[in-house]
DNA sequence: GTTGTTTTAGTACTTTAGACCATTACATTC
DNA sequence: GAATGTAATGGTCTAAAGTACTAAAACAAC
């Protein structure tokens, strides 16, 4: 009964013909980039150049490197579609269905970006020229079977918002009440009341107020504020959880 | 700058030699199997036979193969070790590091599930007879990073269990309100009030009582219920949220 | 009948959420 | 300098939920 392969003595894979089927499985990594421009929830897809799927919206991805790590070959993907490094980035879901590719076998580690859109450097290499911020309800069709992808994507964050304290990723380093809010309904798709959002949020001791105010408004500037990373260390330390 | 193979027009793997090694990854899954015996929240184990870590507890799993998908790979490997099909089944992470196997370049996907201890079938295959439950307090040292994977898990169980009704997937069919609440108290490690919990748990309306009581107890013998899934199923849609 | 535990039905207190209101602050525009 | 528009601030009130605790009735086993 030779059903366990693994489970049995080990050599390397190159030394054993019997596991070489085994090890003829491209990885890749696809990442699903959200962003926010104030208005609209955006997530950065670009366009494909060929077939199959010539024309599509598609997430960026790539095959992963056999000497590289699955972050490291996301990071990669990241740092030359957008020329950011350290940005929020959480594995999501991985997509390991058998005809999911014609290349061959290829099973997908999907992730998850959260970036300020403002820091965007919207050519760092030549292939992130068809690269575009397209907003969430916009997206159509895609590649492949990114779209279920996606999905899974948005539901993930409306989830990690409402439980973690990411909401911050995407907006400006210094924002308002008002951005905070507006951002977190947009996401959610609800309404808050802006005096109880205010006086929970506040209540939470995780942003820090700024001297400075709004310019360029016809009206009274609302306070900048900023959120204080060290601080949700801290309070996460002591038992605190961030809710809504 | 040929950076992103995938992104270029495509053929199949085995027509281009420039992505041969791409595809050669072994791509493995492993489950780590929950149980509750009444007492202690447990884990099937398996001792390995052979190096690497001969000797050593792992989490089963084995290499998919390459016209299986990783779901079919997983309820593989779990009908093969306990006998049983249709158990709960959540895709927990993917851990790619690139040593983390010696035999060569293996990612796995890791699942979790949970079962009725008292289906399992303790000799279904060959293979399963070094399977043992565990304790989750008694777990040492394991093989590859199967510490981290199972670490990984209980998180998640610990987690999914406040917020989605999956605690009863690890109770017998027909269960008393203390047997519940002694499942959560264990798997969460905190103590609730009893008329408290069962105001809870009943105002959630998803338990159905049955007209039966316990036997062989020599006090005054606990109502049974059981978990009406189809209910749930009902609630869910119309917005219904379980919590803890 | 005694024992041990479940079941059931409470009470009381505290906390939180949610809806709502009113006043003051202040830059811009007229 | 007044009007305008929105932010900031500090509330109130109510309903709902969580927490802690009490007490009595039910019932199998001994």
């Amino acid at each position: 009964m030779k059903q366990f392969p693994f489970a049995k003595p080990l050599m390397h894979s190159s030394n054993h013909p019997d596991l070489a089927p085994f090890f003829s499985f491209g990885i890749s990594v696809d990442c699903v980039v959200f962003g926010y421009d104030g208005v609209d929830v955006k997530v950065l897809v670009i366009e494909r150049g060929a077939d199959p799927y010539m024309g599509y919206q598609a997430i960026p991805g790539d095959l992963v490197h056999p000497q590289e790590d699955a972050v490291s070959a996301t990071q990669r993907v990241l740092r030359d579609l957008t020329g950011l490094e350290n940005i929020y980035l959480e594995q999501l879901y991985t997509f390991a269905g058998v005809d999911r590719h014609p290349l061959g076998r290829v099973a997908t580690i999907a992730y998850f970006s959260l970036l300020k859109i403002g820091d965007y450097n919207p050519k760092p290499s030549s292939w992130a020229t068809d690269a575009q911020w397209m907003p969430i309800q916009e997206l159509g069709e895609m590649a492949f079977d990114h779209k279920e992808i996606f999905d899974a994507a948005l539901l993930r964050l409306q989830h990690r918002v409402r439980n973690q304290p990411v909401g911050f990723e995407l907006l400006p380093e210094e924002f308002t009440l008002a951005d905070l809010q507006h951002l977190y309904e947009t996401l959610l798709n609800t309404q808050f009341d802006k005096a109880n959002f205010r006086k929970k949020i506040l209540a939470m001791d995780l942003l820090v107020p700024l001297d400075k105010l709004q310019n360029a408004v016809r009206h009274r500037p609302a306070r900048l504020y900023q959120f204080d990373a060290a601080r949700y260390e801290e309070l996460s330390k002591r038992g605190f959880h961030f809710e809504l």
